[in-house]
DNA sequence: ACTAAGCTATACCGATCGGTTCACCTTGTC
DNA sequence: GACAAGGTGAACCGATCGGTATAGCTTAGT
């Protein structure tokens, strides 16, 4: 059977070749060559540059959520704090050298079926920060718990996009304060 | 010399296929197909696919931003009410159909240069929408108008990508409600 | 009526795209 | 020591990429 590591090797090149040059704008070949590896065992292992494509978004999301989880509780313990911790969490993000942005944003960018395999990996990937926003709502004794979510997700993907098209890297910072505001009206 | 007309048309066509479909997947040969014009004809309005590719955005960004402040001033009279409006705007336009985000996110997520004549465009843009809504915020008597155009701007940001990225369409009337907090924060 | 310019259509260019095939080499297993 | 499996590297496929060249048609200006 194909060597699993070889296919985590593969993912792990195409993950900063497609996160730093886009999707279309990355070939095979590069990936390939990047990754000392032959073009038949990359097709040993994905059927397609499309499935490798699925397969390198499945692996970003794990890895971006763990880190964000990770980084979120050892920075705060408390719910409420842990809510705001979010905040410097992507903000170091944005100052880590090669920040372009979020992956899924970019994917969704270049993938214009919105129904396709990679869109809707997207879509579930945000949902599922919100998901993890909406636990530690529910833990910090929000009123509503999903809304509150939704805001700070809201705050966070603004916070992005200034970060990466625009350059403000302190956006996180503003967002951050911002997020104080609906945390303190939804806890009391 | 070379017929403006010809030049708008080509911009046009241009417009829809990058938009729906990227920069990178959408070829010439589709653009001038699409557009019923010879590739010589192309050639001769423009040196290269980034020089289109940059005339579009240019286009894109004058649009977008006239029918911003056009629709903002015709459904709202007061700066006041006109920040708030502005989030109406952006409301429709989630739920045109044909919808696929922000052109100028989209494009700096397929252009990794950041320093490349588009990206800078793209910053530009941004930058021009929050100068309109810093104005606005001047008029309506806000104590920090830069701090509050930046985070109204944030918020639009946010919805957008969570309208395009998740497909809420209803983002926008979250943000209007997060806006209106800020909003009263900064007129008193 | 002649000319010059802008147009169309088509063929063509080298490079690259995603993907396949083939001959050979290495490695672990019985 | 034979064999199967997974690997390499390179040749190769048809399609498409951005861009150029050529030949002929249409139109406007003098």
């Amino acid at each position: 059977m194909p060597s699993p590591s070889k296919r985590e090797h593969i993912i792990q090149e195409a993950l900063k070749l497609f996160y730093q040059n886009g999707f279309n704008a990355t070939g095979i070949d590069k990936i390939i060559s990047e990754a000392g590896v032959s073009k038949k065992t990359l097709y040993n292992h994905f059927r397609s540059k499309d499935e490798l494509i699925l397969a390198t978004l499945r692996k970003r999301d794990e890895l971006f959520r763990n880190n964000l989880m990770r980084e979120t509780e050892r920075l705060a313990s408390t719910p409420k704090d842990r809510l705001l911790a979010v905040f410097d969490v992507v903000g170091a993000w944005f100052h880590e050298k090669g920040f372009s942005g979020c992956m899924f944003i970019n994917a969704s960018a270049e993938f214009s079926d919105s129904n396709s395999p990679s869109r809707v990996l997207c879509s579930e990937h945000k949902r599922l920060i919100s998901d993890y926003l909406e636990n530690l709502a529910k833990q910090a004794g929000a009123k509503d718990p999903e809304e509150l979510s939704k805001q700070l997700n809201l705050l966070i993907e603004g916070a992005i996009v200034y970060a990466h098209v625009v350059g403000d890297k302190d956006a996180s910072e503003r967002a951050k304060k911002m997020a104080e505001v609906f945390l303190n009206l939804a806890l009391n």
